[in-house]
DNA sequence: GTAGTTTTTTAGAATAATTCTAATTCCAAT
DNA sequence: ATTGGAATTAGAATTATTCTAAAAAACTAC
């Protein structure tokens, strides 16, 4: 864990919205005037290969990143571009409803919902 | 319905591996061979906007195509790096196992597996 | 503490998928 | 045939991200 490392982690943690990295730069900023965007990318990759971030990805959008690590989901609301997270209902393991081909391994599972609040 | 996007859509149905915007501009070429790689992305564009294609995300990959309108997700396997359908068990409503906020719309649902086949 | 080694940060260049631009081609309807 | 509008094309532009090389920082053993 460096300085840049623990800012970075910090900013994400203390705004759950799902920023970009050029959002999560402009935030680290102020805190670090002299980081570089170059750093922030480094950060994050290392934050995220150690798993205690994750990457979202929605189509080919920049990328986002959350420090929830329980398995959740994302919803994209497109009025607003806020991202939420979405969590499963409890006791609930989606790969039960999904028709796997024989011997599937998940590694990793991915959830994104768009549309918009009512 | 053009002559190049009628080969673009023949080519995602003749072989629905969700190849690439690359992979469908040479195959495309062995019909039309001055098509250009514009021409895909414009004819794709319009495939997706017309909801006759679905435009699969996975990472930041480049972007590939499907021609199953039908809900379904897709499992990436990282050791062979092949994209394939997943189907939901019959009368399986994603939905129903989601905390989703209050007054939810649901436009579009897309759920992504990585792993591999033991 | 200091010399030596490794890791991280930094600025800027490079990369690559995709989109844009402007010119040309195609086609349908007059 | 001519015109008007849309589609195609080649190539330039864009943009998120990655790479490169150099400087700074952090560690390690002495």
């Amino acid at each position: 864990m460096t300085k840049q490392r623990k800012v970075v982690y910090d900013v994400l943690r203390s705004k759950r919205d799902h920023p970009t990295a050029q959002m999560i730069f402009e935030r680290t900023q102020k805190e670090l005037p002299t980081v570089s965007l170059a750093t922030i990318y480094n950060c994050l990759e290392a934050l995220v290969s150690h798993d205690v971030v994750k990457q979202v990805n929605v189509d080919r959008e920049p990328s986002r990143y959350c420090p929830n690590l329980a398995e959740h989901g994302h919803f994209h609301n497109k009025q607003t571009g806020d991202v939420i997270d979405i969590n499963f209902k409890p006791d609930v393991n989606l790969a039960e409803f999904l028709d796997l081909p024989e011997g599937a391994v998940i590694e990793d599972l991915e959830l994104n919902i768009k549309g918009f609040l009512k």
